[in-house]
Parts: structure tokens; sequence; C-alpha cells
DNA sequence: TTTTTGCGAGTGAATACTAACTAACATAGT
DNA sequence: ACTATGTTAGTTAGTATTCACTCGCAAAAA
């Protein structure tokens, strides 16, 4: 299990909000370094490289969220539907709380250079996925949700429907209310398999 | 209407190619001159800048979706799903015949800090949020699909939805069968709001 | 002859990272 | 209690390399 130091929790974060605000090209050592009101070479004493500054950065999320997620309580009496309603409450809620989490998880496409930081978003995305279609086949095996459709498709309607409204709220400058219209969204699709 | 010559297609169709199988971030000058065979300077005379080359690759693509999907020829009493079907199949076998694409359209992160290139990108989602939103208000007006879910929450779960099986075929390397994931994640969703 | 399209050889500004050094502090041996 | 030694976390001043872009000139096309 990884550890990290204050300092290191630190630059991470200023390296999220950079990302966030300016993109990934404008996350350089030296932006980075003047946001915390360090030298360059300082950084260098927490972080081996600028790579492994993301790369812890995408390790640290994905553990706190797998840890958030799995500790959600649940009564055994809780519906496969609730559970789903509970996962992206959580979800939402806390990238509504940083925003800047977003930009770095959901850029497939900026790590794509370097291996090790494209598939630690991918791992991400992975386990996101997991814990949808577990949730489905769940529901589905319990007769909770229909068969209409299957359960890895159904995992990719969902992923997807949530994934868009992400982006979205993203473009609108964080203006839109993400909580909301992720319920919508979630409502609309269960509204489509759930037996009641 | 912007028109382009030979070459500068042929520049925009490397530049597409590069970022495609290197990222955005191996996309430079040198590396795009070398491709095509040709110095660095020359390719000034064909753009004035590298952000022109890539505005202008987006707009190209844009054009050629919009008259692309619009020259879909529709009998008049072809149904809403059906006309769907046949935009989605066509879109999706573009991106099939030429890969690179994805990567350039899909990107909103990679261009996050050159705003006239974000807003492209986001002209080219909004164009087919358009598409896809004309077509279910006119589906549900004339009774051919239910009325559940709102127009605007069931354009998302659909873009989102086609958005996710594109993103899983680029990482599978494109080796997933991307027409026919698209395919089956259309009929799912059409399956639960088709009035038959 | 004039315009277009190419070239070799640069430019200044960034970039990730390193070298060499230091002040503050912790710890252990006597 | 005092000194020797090592560690942590920072500094200033660089390095080599890469970047987008430019200048002056030539050849070819119109």
């Amino acid at each position: 299990m990884q550890e990290f130091t204050d300092r290191q929790i630190e630059i991470m974060e200023a390296a999220t909000n950079r990302i966030s605000k300016f993109g990934i090209q404008n996350l350089t050592i030296k932006t980075l370094a003047e946001d915390i009101g360090l030298s360059e070479p300082a950084l260098y004493r927490h972080f081996k490289s600028k790579n492994q500054i993301l790369w812890s950065l995408l390790e640290y999320f994905k553990t706190e969220m797998e840890n958030r997620i799995q500790s959600i309580p649940f009564k055994t009496s809780t519906s496969e539907a609730d559970k789903l309603r509970a996962i992206f409450n959580s979800q939402l809620q806390t990238f509504v709380n940083k925003p800047a989490i977003v930009s770095v998880i959901f850029a497939e496409s900026i790590f794509h250079y370097e291996e090790n930081l494209s598939n630690k978003v991918s791992e991400i995305m992975d386990m996101m996925q997991e814990f949808v279609k577990a949730n489905i086949i769940k529901g589905q095996v319990k007769g909770q949700y229909n068969k209409l459709i299957g359960s890895s498709t159904l995992t990719t309607i969902i992923i997807g429907g949530m994934r868009m409204t992400v982006l979205k709220w993203k473009l609108s400058g964080h203006k839109s209310n993400l909580v909301k219209d992720g319920k919508t969204v979630l409502e609309g699709i269960l509204k489509m398999i759930e037996i009641k």
C-alpha cells in the first residue's frame, strides 16, 4: 500500500488544479513549483520525475475512490437500484467537491503517449465498470431488473450516460447541476429496466 | 465556405494520423514535416501556424460529417428509429475507415488550453447532439417512441452510450467490432423506447 | 517575369532535469 | 551535556534538448 507525505499530497493537488484550469500542456515543473511556492529542484526531493507525480496522483485518487465506494453502508434489504443510486451519488458529489479531479480521470487521451499513465486511467475506468456490471448482474438474477438488455451493454449505456453528463457539466464551466442531472439520467435508465 | 488545397489536406491527414498514433504531445512541426517528406518551413507555406493546422483539421472533418449525414437518403415512410440507425451506422463506419479521426474528435481535453480549438470540438459534439435530439422529439411526437424519458435526457443517454462504445473500441486498439457493438447499444436503447 | 513552393540554417524561449551547496534538525557515542 | 555524523528539505545556477517559428535564397511553375 502506497503512503504519501503531506508535501507529496500538496504537490499532487496543486498539479490536479493546474491541469483542470489550464490543461496538461500548462503543467510544468516550473509552474507547479510556483503554485506551491517552492523552487523546481525542491519538487524532485519529493518525486523522482514529473511522470511520477502524475502516476501518484492517479493512484491516490483510485485508492480514495475504491475505499469510498466500498465503505458505503448498505442494509441487506437495500435494492440493487438503490445501491446504484448511492454509488453514483457519492461519485458525483466527489466531483462537485473537487472538480479538478474530473479533468485528470476522464482524460484517456492526454496521457496517450505515456503508457504507465494511460494504464492507470484505464484501471480507474475498469474499476467503475466492475461496480456497475456486478450490480446489474445481481439485479437481473434477483429479478429486480428486466433482462431486455445484456449486462455488458447495459453497463456501457449507464457508464456512458454518466460520463456524458459529467462532460457536459465540465463544458458548462461547472455551472450545471451535476448531481441533479446525473440523477435524472440514472433514474431515466432505471425507469426502463427496473421491475417494481 | 472553406476550401483546402491538396497539400493542405495532405498535411491535415498526416497530423490526424500522428495524433492518433502517438498523441498530441508528439505532434510537432518537425515530425509532421518528416511524415510528409517536407522541411519545416515548407509547412508554413500552407498554414500560418500549428494552431491553424489543428483548427482546419477540425473544421474539415466537421464539414465532411455534416454533409455526409445530411445527404443520407430517407424515404418519407422511414421510421425515426431507422433514421437513427442509419445516422449512427454511417458515423461508426466513418470511424472504422479512418480511426485516427476519433482521437481528435473525442478529445475535448487535449485542446483545453487553446480556446478556438476546444470550441471547434464542442461544435462538432453539439452538431451530433442536435441530430439525435431532433430525431427523438420527432419520434415522440409521432408516437414512435414512448415518453418515459425527456428528449434531453434520452439524447444524453444515446450519445453517451455511443461515445462509450467508441472509447472502448479505441482502448481495445481498434480490435473490437465497433459497428456491431454500436448497433447493439443502439438497439438496446431502442428496445426500451420504441413503440411497435 | 512573376508567383509559388521549396530549402538550409538559424532564433529565442521553454522544458525536464542536475550539480553543488546549505541551514535546520535528529540521533548516537562519549 | 557535548560533539560528531547523517538526514531532510530547501536554495541558486546551470545543463542539454526541444519547440514553434523566421530569414534569405533557389528553383520551378505559370
